[in-house]
RNA sequence: ACCUGUAAUACUUUGG
């Protein structure tokens, strides 16, 4: 039974949840785990649904599953729903208190999750590292260092945590210095390293810690190649991408993004033909690249081309039409979008204020919701 | 002792 419950979370983790059912349904009497892990598979791929009819004909309904629930909901932006799990939970530990905390803060509410944080029953390591890179993540790099060394015990990812506060707030060398005071590192404490150092365009310091990291994720390959495609120097992105360990999607779609970054479209295209397969990132960076150079059949060919869209491949053909003038059209796009986002409100806007349409553009501004 | 839930890193859109 360990191993059947292994290969559903085998098949679970590589999205095959039919896969991971079937292997479930084979199982006579399924114990807790192979509940929850199941469940986990549903939710982990994103089959909100389907999880929550698992969880109503699920005979334990323990604590894992509740949380794992509850988190289901949180990734998804139902904040109502969420919390009423919450509410209805028999039993909660700590770790459905930090799933609560990561509620608010996935979902734009930083206060909210202080305010859980200071009244739940008991914090954790986790609790802790929470609130440190939420608050990190909204600027208030004062309040995470503070969070930082006031937590009773740090752990790797508490460390991580701090490192990354410090990179995505543009305080690279206390980034540097964090990481020298590091008794021990681990692969993800080198690759926000490289990053670090990309990110003000050290790519020789980049380059030197890759080389001399004890050792290397697909992470730490397609953020170096990722490095060089923005530093502009795709010839040695190429190179690393040759020499990759193994492939990856990610490093293809940095490789795509970079040669259109160097104005190399045949390249480009070269590159998007290749690819094993596509993302919905793969198809968004052509759109724009299109759309970039006012190319906006191409742009829209290609949108209708693919086989699924989110909000910013919407985006992207929106700006494609809108930069070439296609108010119009542009328009229409944005009435037709299953979703807006305030990058389609600020694209609209701007087509139509450059595009001399200020009467139009003003009643675009005052049209933009408050929130969301 | 060993299988399940919560915190940390890489790719795409506008402005800053």
């Amino acid at each position: 039974l360990f191993l059947l419950n292994q290969v559903i979370q085998m098949y679970g983790s590589c999205g095959a949840v039919d896969d991971a059912r079937k292997v479930f349904d084979s199982i006579d009497t399924p114990n807790l785990f192979s509940w929850n892990i199941m469940l986990n598979a549903y939710t982990r791929n994103g089959l909100l649904d389907q999880a929550k009819q698992f969880f109503d004909i699920n005979p334990h309904k323990d604590l894992v599953a509740w949380t794992t629930l509850m988190q289901a909901y949180a990734t998804k932006g139902y904040v109502q729903e969420a919390r009423t799990l919450f509410d209805n939970m028999p039993r909660r530990d700590t770790a459905s208190w930090n799933t609560l905390i990561q509620l608010y803060i996935a979902n734009n509410m930083v206060e909210e999750a202080g305010h859980v944080f200071r009244s739940m029953p008991q914090r954790d390591v986790v609790s802790w590292t929470a609130m440190l890179s939420a608050f990190a993540g909204i600027g208030h790099l004062d309040q995470a260092k503070e969070l930082f060394s006031r937590m009773p015990q740090r752990n790797m990812v508490s460390w991580n945590a701090m490192l990354q506060g410090f990179v995505e707030n543009g305080k690279i060398e206390e980034a540097r210095e964090l990481f020298s005071r590091m008794s021990e590192r681990c692969v993800l404490s080198w690759n926000i390293l490289i990053q670090a150092n990309a990110s003000v365009g050290d790519l020789e310091q980049a380059k030197s810690m890759f080389d001399t990291m004890p050792m290397r994720d697909a992470v730490s390959w397609t953020a170096m190649v990722s490095a060089y495609c923005q530093a502009g120097d795709v010839d040695s992105a190429k190179a690393l991408f040759d020499a990759m360990p193994e492939e990856s999607i990610i490093a293809w779609n940095a490789m795509i993004h970079g040669y259109v970054k160097a104005g190399d479209f045949r390249e480009m295209r070269l590159m998007f033909d290749r690819m094993p397969q596509w993302s919905v990132i793969s198809w968004n960076a052509l759109i724009a690249a299109y759309g970039q150079i006012g190319e906006f059949v191409e742009a829209n060919s290609f949108f209708d081309q693919m086989p699924a869209w989110d909000i910013v491949s919407w985006n992207s053909v929106l700006q494609a039409n809108a930069i070439s003038g296609r108010l119009l059209h542009a328009h229409q796009i944005f009435h037709q979008m299953p979703s807006r986002d305030i990058v389609s409100w600020i694209i609209l806007l701007s087509a139509n204020s450059q595009h001399g349409d200020l009467d139009r553009a003003r009643e675009l501004f005052l049209a933009i919701p408050e929130h969301g």
